[in-house]
DNA sequence: CAGTGAGCGAGCTTCCGCTTGACTT
């Protein structure tokens, strides 16, 4: 049996390090954290000292006893677990379960998976670090009274189930922050003059160009009067430069990288590229995908040499180490990379290839030139008035690490492409073909995408790699958040064209406002971070974490005990929630929005138990008050009277057919007709206030008649089966289960034997995957 | 899939960071 047990925390690292080490060695994985708060009783016994109570959890038992099993066998016991604040308490926590002692215990550390790394890891074991392992204490510790106290304080004083936490609620506060943002955001307009020019070449062949006023002006008044004057002027190249510019490339990915590019590239979800990512480091593929760390390793920096070297020329090589800026980086790991580079490609599936492609190319070019850009700026000056025109273009000159790629930001639609100027003199005369003056609007900022809010909270220093995906989650699944396609609005823009000095003016509809996939805030998100600043100001502060990280930091170094920390925060923290434990009220985000005319009654919007809604009226002894749920797309913020008033309109009856009544309502899952027990959606032009009975029948109709089409056929000899037209085409359904059926078979035509076979086959194939 | 919004009370919810599978269409 082996002499050395090594102990990892992820088991596909632990295969790679088995090879690396070779015989006498057995490497197992701990599957990260074995050890944890116990849940129950708060689990920190905080009158004795903030005394952690620790538990193994029920899903790591089986892990712990099969380690406590190799441990018995072990002469010595190599804890390899991460470099950082937890893998130090992993390294601890392991220990403690295993009983090891300090003879024959090692514990080593290594930033990369390469023999050498793991060889020479071997040879400089240390101890644990025990000021490290408080620290991570503290932190663990920290975040559960802040969690646990907190949320049952969310339970009572809003709603049950809520829950709030050092890291999602701060997640949170930005998405309202920047939605209020938006809300008050004043939009204004001032105009953007641009023109065509055309001169003659020295071959007599006519060119244009493109310029731009280099101001804008402020209404339509003064563009009008500009273009008159442009119509009067001349014009001529007054000044030409040019410029030399270098672009670098990016740094190689970490996780919250990856995550916004393959968002921004491939429209991949956060989870999404999180789940891909962990199938290619499973196979081997690609180094670990939850880090914060830019490094290569000298073997990866070598290989990228070669690989760029062979593939494009020297001329496209250019050594660089990166450096981390990020706030609390512990730099554990390696950048993530492909762990190979000289394989440009891999076979799998198509999330796997595009996302490993990706990862090729980002860390390929971060090891590549500098692009060489030349910018031409050409100054047109106008005859009769002090203002200029300028047209700007861009040769790349080399194109070094462009070849292969470049960063996109969230807002490059919109700039568009960058332009060739043709060859240009000074003291060239130009001939105006058209000027125009058009209207532009100022824009609020964007909403957060998943990926830009990982982004933010990483610049922040809130969450770590591990943990960014599955608070997008969390915050989402709590309800404070949605993800959500905004349509946007059109509005209409003047527009003023001059050509043969004759102004025209016209209108222009413009879409604005559109964007998809962002996170948006609910109501209930709103109120519970705004219950949450009033009353706990310095834990939603922006830089709580960073100031908690400051002193785990001081006690990791040695310079502060945990207990002392906690109970310095504790003392203050557990006062404020005694203090709104008693004091405040109930609190559900009441907006009080007029008098309903009709009936003089106030007309109110607020959270209740299931979601936003209208009240009219208060309780009183001979009033009871009427409730509608807010539509979908309505927020206690912005309704209005007369939108608050329209709810409860519904539901309304709209006509008879066939003996029986059709009525108009709206349900959580959108507005619906029920007529004669069965309900029929609206469509999404519909409006249910003013739909008539015409179109009621209709949409009745077209329903009964897509529900005849569903049955393709039935069989008398057994009820329960039926073959069935889908979304997603024909198919079987038995007992209440659905069962696809082979692409070559033709559906009408299927007896009820070969159903049954393909039934039986498809769990056939079910069971073998168990396996 | 599709009406909720009185009040009581039992029992439950909840944090952040390490790791993977366990599920379903």
């Amino acid at each position: 049996m082996g002499e050395n047990l090594v102990i990892v925390e992820s088991p596909a690292k632990a295969k790679t390090i088995e090879k690396f080490l070779g015989k006498g060695f057995i490497v197992k994985s701990s599957f990260g954290h074995i050890r944890d708060l116990a849940k129950k009783d708060f689990g920190v016994d905080i009158k004795n000292q903030y005394k952690p109570i620790y538990i193994v959890p029920e899903d790591k038992k089986k892990i712990v006893s099969e380690l406590k099993k190799f441990k018995k066998n072990a002469k010595l016991v190599w804890l390899a677990s991460d470099e950082d604040r937890e893998g130090e308490a992993i390294a601890w926590h392991l220990s403690e379960v295993l009983g090891l002692t300090e003879e024959n215990t090692r514990r080593i550390v290594f930033h990369e998976i390469t023999k050498n790394a793991i060889q020479s890891a071997v040879e400089n074991p240390r101890k644990i670090n025990y000021n490290v392992v408080q620290a991570q204490q503290a932190r663990r510790v920290l975040d559960r009274l802040v969690g646990f106290q907190l949320s049952p304080l969310l339970w009572k004083k809003i709603k049950p189930s809520l829950s709030a936490g050092r890291v999602q609620s701060v997640a949170v506060r930005l998405l309202v922050e920047k939605e209020r943002e938006i809300l008050n955001f004043k939009t204004s307009s001032s105009y953007k003059v641009s023109a065509i020019f055309s001169f003659l070449d020295p071959d007599g062949k006519q060119v244009e160009i493109q310029a731009e006023l280099s101001r804008k002006l402020k209404d339509l008044d003064e563009a009008r009067d500009f273009l008159t004057q442009c119509g009067l002027a001349s014009y001529e190249i007054a000044r030409l430069a040019t410029k030399s510019l270098k672009r670098s490339p990016a740094p190689p990915f970490t996780t919250s990288t990856l995550q916004q590019e393959a968002g921004r590239k491939l429209g991949f979800s956060v989870a999404q590229t999180m789940s891909v990512a962990q199938k290619l480091y499973e196979a081997g593929k690609i180094t670990y995908m939850r880090t914060d760390s830019v490094n290569l390793s000298s073997l990866a920096l070598n290989t990228a040499k070669k690989v760029i070297d062979e593939e494009f020329g020297n001329k496209y090589h250019q050594f660089r180490k990166y450096q981390t800026k990020t706030k609390g980086a512990q730099e554990a790991h390696e950048a993530i990379r492909p762990t190979y580079l000289e394989n440009k490609d891999i076979d799998g599936p198509a999330a796997g290839v595009k996302l490993y492609n990706l990862i090729w190319k980002r860390t390929m070019a971060s090891q590549m030139s500098n692009a060489e850009i030349e910018k031409t700026t050409a100054t047109i000056s106008i005859s009769n008035m002090p203002d200029v025109f300028t047209a700007t273009g861009e040769v790349i000159k080399f194109d070094g690490f462009l070849k292969l790629y470049s960063v996109t930001t969230d807002e490059d639609s919109v700039s568009g492409s960058k332009t060739i100027l043709p060859p240009l003199r000074e003291g060239e005369k130009l001939h105006y073909e058209m000027i125009t003056a058009s209207e532009k609007f100022t824009q609020p900022p964007y909403r957060y995408s998943e990926a830009s809010l990982v982004k933010k909270m990483e610049e922040l220093g809130i969450g770590r790699p591990s943990t960014y995906a599955p608070t997008i989650s969390t915050i989402q699944n709590r309800g404070y958040v949605v993800k959500e396609h905004l349509d946007g609005n059109e509005r209409d823009i003047v527009v003023l064209e001059m050509t043969d000095g004759k102004v025209k003016e016209s209108k222009k509809a413009e879409k604005y406002g559109r964007e998809r996939s962002k996170l948006v805030p609910t109501d209930i998100g709103m109120v519970v971070n705004d219950f949450l600043t009033e009353h706990f100001k310095s834990i939603m502060d922006y830089n709580f974490t960073a100031l908690v990280e400051k002193e785990f930091d001081e006690i990791a170094s040695g310079n502060l005990e945990w207990v002392k920390m906690i109970d310095r925060f504790y003392s203050d923290f557990n006062t404020r929630v005694e203090k709104t434990l008693k004091e405040s009220e109930k609190t559900t985000g009441e907006r009080v929005l007029g008098i309903d005319p009709a009936s003089g009654e106030e007309v109110l919007v607020k959270v209740g138990r299931y979601g936003p809604l209208a009240q009219l009226g208060k309780v009183r002894e001979d009033y009871k008050p009427r409730f509608a749920s807010l539509r979908k797309d309505q927020r206690i913020e912005t309704i209005s009277l007369e939108e608050a008033l329209d709810l409860f309109k519904l539901p309304r009856e709209i006509g008879n057919f066939e003996n029986n009544s059709m009525i108009v309502a709206i349900s959580k899952y959108g507005p619906y007709i029920r007529h004669d027990g069965k309900f029929y959606s609206l469509e999404k032009q519909d409006d249910p206030l003013s739909i008539n009975s015409e179109r009621a029948i209709e949409i009745i109709r077209i329903k009964r008649e897509q529900d005849s089409k569903k049955v393709i056929k039935t069989f008398s000899e057994n009820e329960n089966l039926k073959i069935l037209n889908g979304r997603w085409g024909p198919y079987i359904s038995y007992e209440k289960k659905n069962y696809k059926i082979p692409k070559n078979d033709n559906p009408e035509e299927l007896s009820l034997e070969n159903c049954l076979t393909i039934i039986a086959n498809s769990k056939k194939k079910k069971s073998a995957k168990k396996k």
